[in-house]
DNA sequence: GCGCTAGTTGATCAAGCGATCAACTATTGA
DNA sequence: TCAATAGTTGATCGCTTGATCAACTAGCGC
């Protein structure tokens, strides 16, 4: 996109071709590269016309992790649109099974960047607060159809992100990576939401099993 | 400490009270605030001095997220000094019980970091190799009296780990404490290590209960 | 074909960062 | 007491950051 850019677009367009190179920048640099003159070498632009389409560059940090992480949202939403169990298992696969550290480190440095960045720090909250909404859903769906018994739904879906975040992170800096995660997080959730062992991720798919439970 | 410290120091003396600084600062303000004028003006010392004493800022900040982390393992270690399931609450409530946000934000804020400062990234590795050791040691003094039944002693030390980090990094961004994580992390490592529920919190300690299982 | 609107840019500012180095001086050993 | 040692500092450099603004001009409507 170097030579056809040189035409000046509507303004509706560049906003979204800005966004769009702050997204690529996150992703592919991380958060904390999403700077004026970073963004502006991405959109092939200068600097002062992505200072001139956002209010400030902590309000594009902000948005700019808004969109990745409510993108994540919607399609993981999508993949686990089946009954409960089938819900939390893809859920699990999707998040632990690898291949998302570029988003990951986009929520590392969120949570980081978000103790400087007023904006970003609300940005964060209200998307844990959608993961939160979206997993709650899942978890009274297989309350009400018996297939999942939960006392707490509120502070199970909390726990379950917490884990997934955990771990994520924790790939995010070792090396090789860890066949158990899936099967683990499964034993984990399905000891929270009164499932039988082995309903989440079946043994035979999973790599690694934990310690027998008479 | 502004007046008397116009004396000049024996250089390890000043080196100590630089590295006693850059903790200060850390703690307080992140270690992203650990810079050659924050922890100068932090020891009331000149910019310069600081530089002196460190070959790089890079290896300052690392230098101080490694004291900080290593710190809280020995004060973790000294704690769950009983037999394994003992063991395993003391951990729990002490990591997860909250009054930790400063450590956890060093923790979240070295991941993030980490990124971009090769020091530091190798230092995050060596502490989270030395947590991954210290409970697999845990896990080992379980498996031999009997009292717990793991099946990959390693693998589930670094989900555990996991999940603490993941469940504390969520506690730096939300707002309310929440009463259950305590007890929620109790019955997953339960399920875990082949425990029944509530060998580890017992359940009228906790304040919230998750599913029956039958 | 022309002029106005609106998109775009280069230049520039202040602030904060790490790093370097010559110069200053408190302290100590002879 | 005096000189050598060693701790300390101020000044300064180059770099990156976010932000602002007057000036330029492409493209659209008439």
């Amino acid at each position: 996109m170097p030579s056809t850019d040189r035409r000046r677009l509507p303004a509706a367009e560049r906003r979204a071709q800005i966004a769009g190179a702050a997204r690529a920048v996150a992703l592919r640099d991380g958060l904390a590269a999403v700077t004026l003159r970073g963004v502006a070498a991405e959109a092939a632009v200068a600097p002062a016309l992505v200072a001139h389409y956002s209010p400030s560059m902590e309000a594009l940090v902000a948005e700019t992790f808004a969109g990745i992480v409510a993108a994540e949202l919607d399609e993981v939403r999508y993949l686990a649109g089946g009954d409960a169990p089938d819900a939390l298992d893809a859920l699990l696969r999707t998040l632990l099974g690898g291949g998302r550290e570029d988003v990951t480190a986009v929520w590392v440095e969120a949570w980081a960047l978000g103790r400087r960045n007023a904006e970003l720090a609300a940005a964060v909250r209200d998307q844990m607060d959608a993961w939160h909404v979206a997993l709650v859903e899942l978890l009274a769906r297989g309350a009400a159809d018996g297939s999942l018994t939960v006392a707490d739904p509120d502070a199970v879906a909390w726990h379950v992100l917490g884990m997934i975040d955990g771990l994520n992170a924790q790939a995010l800096v070792r090396w090789r990576q860890d066949d158990a995660r899936v099967a683990l997080a499964a034993r984990a959730v399905e000891a929270m939401v009164g499932l039988p062992r082995g309903a989440v991720a079946a043994p035979e798919r999973a790599t690694v099993d934990a310690g027998e439970t008479p």
